[in-house]
DNA sequence: AGGACGAAAGTCAAAGAAAGACTAATTTGA
DNA sequence: TCAAATTAGTCTTTCTTTGACTTTCGTCCT
């Protein structure tokens, strides 16, 4: 955790509490923790992705601000939309299936231990064959299919 | 013992102390000893394999590293055992798998949940790809070595 | 109302930082 | 001798950081 987009995304985490939106400056953020305002940017669009769960919202101008929103998805109608749209791909990274990993635990779909056996079963390591982004597709469906029978 | 690669194992052994992981930057350790990076990574892979006992997970990019993990167990420890044995094969049939991961949940190691996620990414559904059963090794493997670092 | 100005935030490309993969050469030990 | 282990080198990939330029919005001035 030595870099400082990790620390600066711990820090805006920090600032839900309760609350699933929150709102801030990216100059100041920026300012405080003495980076461009553009790496700013790079840490909202990095660690606050529509995969990972989150929508961002932004107003330019005089008074402008940027606000991050969890989106928060229920077993029911999450796990399905996920399982389509995971269909509809040809291949899957490792990061793009650890957010949404990530974030089915956030949501309380699946418990932290099944996170970390399910990044487990799909991390590069265990996938190191040709096409792993093909098969790893295939294994994270089935895991899909598994959780919504359940 | 003449040779650089144990001078080097010794050295980052001699990094652990009651901690049983530590964190190295591989360009600061071969800058260190004045070998080349991949010495670095030859020595690690060579060295500090699982069959060895140890784990090793990296970060690419800026303020990336490489951190390397202990894995504990005592003799009566039964997933280390079950590693080792793992390890020693080069496939695994999904009806042994299934039950070794039955055994696990039997006796408390893991939740059903866990255990039904673990068949559902080892399934053959999921594994549907020629060599099947050393992939399902490989995956397998990891999934343990993910459940002795809990 | 309309334009000028400043205050935000957005975009994008380039540079930098680290580890991984692959290959070739060399050394060592049986 | 010859296969396995070691050492080095180089290129690739991934992730981060910075900076320059653009767009949008609000306010103030006439």
């Amino acid at each position: 955790m030595a870099n400082i987009s990790d620390t600066i995304e711990q820090f805006i985490k920090s600032f839900f509490g309760d609350s699933d939106s929150i709102q801030l400056s990216r100059n100041d953020l920026a300012h405080y923790f003495g980076v461009s305002p553009s790496q700013i940017s790079y840490v909202l669009t990095t660690r606050f992705s529509v995969d990972r769960g989150y929508v961002i919202e932004s107003k330019r101008g005089g008074g402008g601000s940027v606000t991050v929103a969890k989106i928060v998805g229920t077993k029911d109608d999450f796990l399905p939309e996920l399982l389509k749209q995971t269909d509809a791909l040809d291949a899957l990274t490792f990061n793009k299936a650890a957010s949404m990993t990530d974030r089915l635990a956030r949501d309380g779909i699946i418990t932290d231990g099944e996170a970390a056996i399910v990044k487990s079963a799909i991390g590069d390591r265990a996938l190191a064959v040709p096409m792993a982004d093909a098969l790893r597709k295939n294994i994270f469906k089935e895991i899909l299919v598994g959780l919504i029978r359940r």
